[in-house]
DNA sequence: CTCGCCCGTCGAAGCGCTTCGATCTTCTTG
DNA sequence: CAAGAAGATCGAAGCGCTTCGACGGGCGAG
């Protein structure tokens, strides 16, 4: 392994200048830059990782604890992970994997140990379990999700409550007086998992504010639970007109099981998914939907850790910041269609 | 930041007593190991990460380059990657997320590091380029796939060569003899990606075997690709009574046409899928399967890392590791139907 | 021409830990 | 009963890097 000091040598510089080069803290002059950078190529350097984490108590390593919960949309949560990788490493950052498994106790040891120097937490509850320890001057921190009590924290998301609106209203300017919500899995909001609860909470505002019927049930993913629900939901509301759907797995039972049961997407139902934008695009009907801004999320959590451990300490960020929704209409939704009775 | 040293004051030993505690790497007698235990617990001691590395030159992470593609089914990558965590955790390891975007020079920035000290890579091509530096003299790595040239590497994968013959033997033993293989986008095959040519000898092989003709169709997710692939395979084969998949994004795309076509799985055309078992068996029709052992892969691959960095330097454990599949049945298949003009 | 200043560079002191003798006991054994 | 073995602990020397204060030489200003 070759070492700041092999490369000074070769440079016929002191440790130090070369170290100074590298960081770029104090001036050199530009001959023995160039003298220095030249070594270091020649001789393939490569600093020291420990070494460095050790001398500047900076190990340039971010956290990313990921639930390892399989009731929820899998490939969100990987491309959430793989965008922030990607902006952490243009950061110069690296990020370590934690599971959602250990808890609090593993935001500690990486935190405690200095091998991680700031965290970004997935899958956050309302009530989540890691809170305290971040509010209680932890490391520094940002969410992705939003908890019951974002006092003090750092938060991005996006605004599903703003998202389930626009789904109702969406679907309320089309002239549907009364809605269906298939949700996530009942685990999920028994857990309090803050963007099921928002979303829903948007929904039924936006219902109430134009005057709209809206009905929700959980569904478990998977063709039979989609079913057992569908069929309640229209033996409860025969009059349901539409459907708003946030949970990917449910997305592709329930347009088979419409189109079995004689309803035919737009036409006689319509459908509006919130949902990771891939899932909506090559569903066997192209849904209208919300997209899940998962590059976004990612990339936001990261600028806004570095921008926080790059500023003068102290200078306390905690901010919460909600993306704006947009709702892509492609082939799902249309008006209802004409009451019974009433010939076209 | 409480540091190894005010441990020593504060239990009345000297710095090396408590490593040694930590370590246990030298006989420390039982009352001061137990006056150091209580120490450690007391201030609320944790080793810096880096200063160990440092001292020790082992850091303890284990390295895990996750493809970013997206043309791949996502949801076992990332089973394969928490698997990995959990692993490397049980075993004291800790995880570096990389993405395959930086290829090889990622490896070598944390490995020349020091950063990571061991390495596995997912997603691994045929030819893959990051293959050449792990063979010279690289890090001790595992991959889980299997190159062209496995010569002198660790590789972990299912024996999808086995999957692909196992598929053919199901169905040909229900009596199907003329197979269509809707395959994975030709994006995969066109970068060789082991496994997915690996499963076409399989199958091909097997067909061969036992006289069944095959034929064989990339295709890429979403409902109207699918829809397309198969609308060419029935009318160039006809005779097709049974489809085996391998995309998990085409799995339902394909079920929702056959049965728009008025085909009935299994009594009509049987369905047998190589993919993660929950798509599986979440499918609208439960399918007959091979599953993809994604968390026995990541586990099998930290543990052989795990052993290689404890064995005594040297011994070289390069080795091909094939995990048999093995074929649920689910209610996709069954014999084909009697042949047109011979009533039942 | 000389003083003081700034620029560019160096030396040395750690950062917190591991590890290798060395030291001091306490036993064991011929 | 002395000599050596074995057990328990200590001290010190790094691991490779960052960073702070110091230093020397060139320059402009007085």
């Amino acid at each position: 392994m070759v070492t700041l000091a092999e490369v000074a040598r070769h440079a016929g510089v002191s440790a130090s200048t070369v170290s100074y080069v590298l960081s770029g803290k104090r001036p050199i002059s530009d001959p023995t830059r160039r003298r220095v950078r030249a070594s270091i190529e020649q001789l393939g350097y490569q600093p020291h990782a420990g070494a460095r984490a050790l001398a500047s108590s900076r190990s340039r390593i971010i956290a990313l604890m990921v639930p390892l919960r399989t009731d929820m949309y899998v490939p969100v949560m990987l491309e959430i992970a793989v965008a922030v990788a990607t902006a952490a490493r243009a950061h110069g950052y690296d990020v370590l994997l934690l599971t959602g498994e250990e808890g609090p106790s593993a935001l500690r040891r990486v935190t405690g140990s200095g091998l991680a120097e700031a965290v970004i937490l997935m899958d956050v509850q309302l009530d989540d379990e890691r809170l305290p320890l971040l509010r209680a001057a932890g490391p520094p921190a940002v969410l992705v999700g939003l908890p019951a009590d974002p006092e003090g924290l750092n938060c991005v998301d996006l605004d599903f409550a703003a998202a389930g609106a626009l789904c109702v209203e969406h679907l309320a300017d089309l002239g549907h007086r009364e809605i269906a919500v298939i949700g996530e899995s009942p685990g999920v909001y028994a857990r309090h998992t803050g963007f099921a609860e928002r979303t829903l909470r948007g929904l039924r505002d936006g219902a109430a504010e134009r005057g709209v019927r809206l009905l929700h049930r959980p569904c478990e993913g998977g063709h039979d639970a989609v079913a057992g629900v569908l069929a309640r939901i229209l033996d409860e509301r025969p009059g349901v007109t539409a459907f708003v759907v946030q949970n990917e797995t449910a997305v592709e039972p329930l347009l088979t099981l419409l189109r079995r049961t004689g309803r035919a997407v737009p036409e006689d139902v319509s459908v509006v998914a919130v949902c990771a934008g891939q899932v909506a695009a090559q569903a066997s009907v192209p849904l209208s939907s919300v997209a899940i801004p998962a590059q976004e999320l990612g990339r936001s959590a990261v600028e806004r850790l570095v921008a926080g451990l790059s500023r003068p300490e102290g200078a306390d960020t905690a901010r919460v910041e909600l993306l704006t929704p947009a709702l892509t209409v492609r082939d799902s939704s249309g008006p209802p269609p004409p009451p019974a009775g009433v010939g076209s």
